[in-house]
DNA sequence: TGTACATCAGTGAACGCGCGTTCACTGATGTAC
DNA sequence: TGTACATCAGTGAACGCGCGTTCACTGATGTAC
């Protein structure tokens, strides 16, 4: 165990950080959060396992720091995959299949975030941060889509629900059971995805 | 803990479904797979612990043969979903509702079986269960359609995939985050499978 | 400039717990002669 | 029919473990006068 020297009195949030680090090292190398404890945390950042409490009220909490920072990267990474792309049907299936390609990179990660039940009304920041990227992402193109004529006026959050929800299906069967026959690559989703773009770009014909 | 009567000589399999039953409806009542102790369910069971491993190897081979035997019931929901129903588009669509819903009423379960990852080659007894419940009612109902030419001939087993990664999609945020905009029911769902087929159904055009 | 003091990041030790699993065993059940 | 015996479902006790969290504390850091 490191020695450790002691923070100066405003750096507090240092701390914090490498502890959301470590756990998110210790997290995607043992597989799953029940495997992930305070004391080896604690023990990978060089401090007491008591420290920990001063920064996170608890476990989940702490699960749920870890899971939020990383998902702010959703919207870089939609937001690469987008970039240059003029056609919107194709902006908005390349950003579809990025998510889905993030998700399965960070299976351990992503299936985390996704364990735990966030009742209604109380977001957890893991939710926050995903609503802030990867759902004003999607969002963004569909208003585009819907200003444009490209799709019918709706509502554009139930479009944004639909193809998240088709995204997240094939990040997590694709996760859970790679041993199903999935070809190369994300055809399937890609051509999924699609179908139901075409399907919900007629669906007012 | 009430007495239990030692079982007769051939009727080891009693205790093994007691078991079972016991261990799900902990399960269903903890509402994670954690917080079902091997000593719980054999108390629930009127039995030691140690009896427990007569029966199951382990924890996990317990939680799956939990999972597989609730799942059998996925076949008959879904036939019931779709029976009597002429049109093909409806069936598919009927069938994709039932598993969401069903995912959806007992998703404690659902999600305890998806939260364990199924190396290639080594399915589960639940794997085995799904492939030859839910998999194959729409399977059926797949190859039916291309045999009477209302989707294009292609790999059944592709579009299966497909439909299963939509509803499991739905199923799967809904139950995670229950405090999104759904709106009444499975509209979304149900417009999204629609998209599907129909996108599909056009897609040899 | 020097000193007394408040702050608060991090510590050491412990509480209290339940867990999965193993082991040598008991004793009722069924069987063979 | 009666008796000796093998089977094996279930037991009692324990192993060995790590866990999340709390508590009273220490002592370096920065501040006020």
């Amino acid at each position: 165990m490191t020695v450790r020297p002691r923070s100066p009195r405003g750096s507090g949030d240092q701390l914090a950080d490498e502890i959301i680090a470590a756990t998110t090292e210790l997290l995607i190398g043992l597989g799953s959060a029940d495997a992930v404890s305070i004391r080896a945390v604690a023990q990978r950042v060089g401090v007491t396992p008591p420290s920990i409490y001063r920064h996170f009220d608890d476990k989940e909490e702490l699960l749920d720091a870890v899971c939020a920072h990383y998902f702010e990267r959703f919207a870089e990474v939609m937001d690469i995959a987008s970039e240059g792309i003029d056609d919107l049907w194709d902006s908005i299936l390349a950003q579809g299949l990025a998510y889905i390609r993030f998700a399965i990179d960070n299976d351990v990660v992503y299936r985390t975030a996704f364990s735990r039940i966030t009742e209604p009304g109380k977001p957890s920041k893991t939710d926050e941060v995903m609503l802030s990227s990867a759902f004003v992402k999607f969002h963004g193109t569909v208003v585009e889509m819907m200003a444009q004529g490209v799709l019918p006026q709706s509502d554009p959050i139930e479009t944004v629900l639909k193809l998240w929800s088709v995204a997240h299906g094939f990040a997590s069967v694709m996760i859970s059971k790679p041993g199903l026959p999935w070809g190369d690559d994300l055809v399937l989703a890609e051509q999924t995805l699609r179908a139901v773009a075409e399907g919900m770009g007629r669906s007012r014909a």
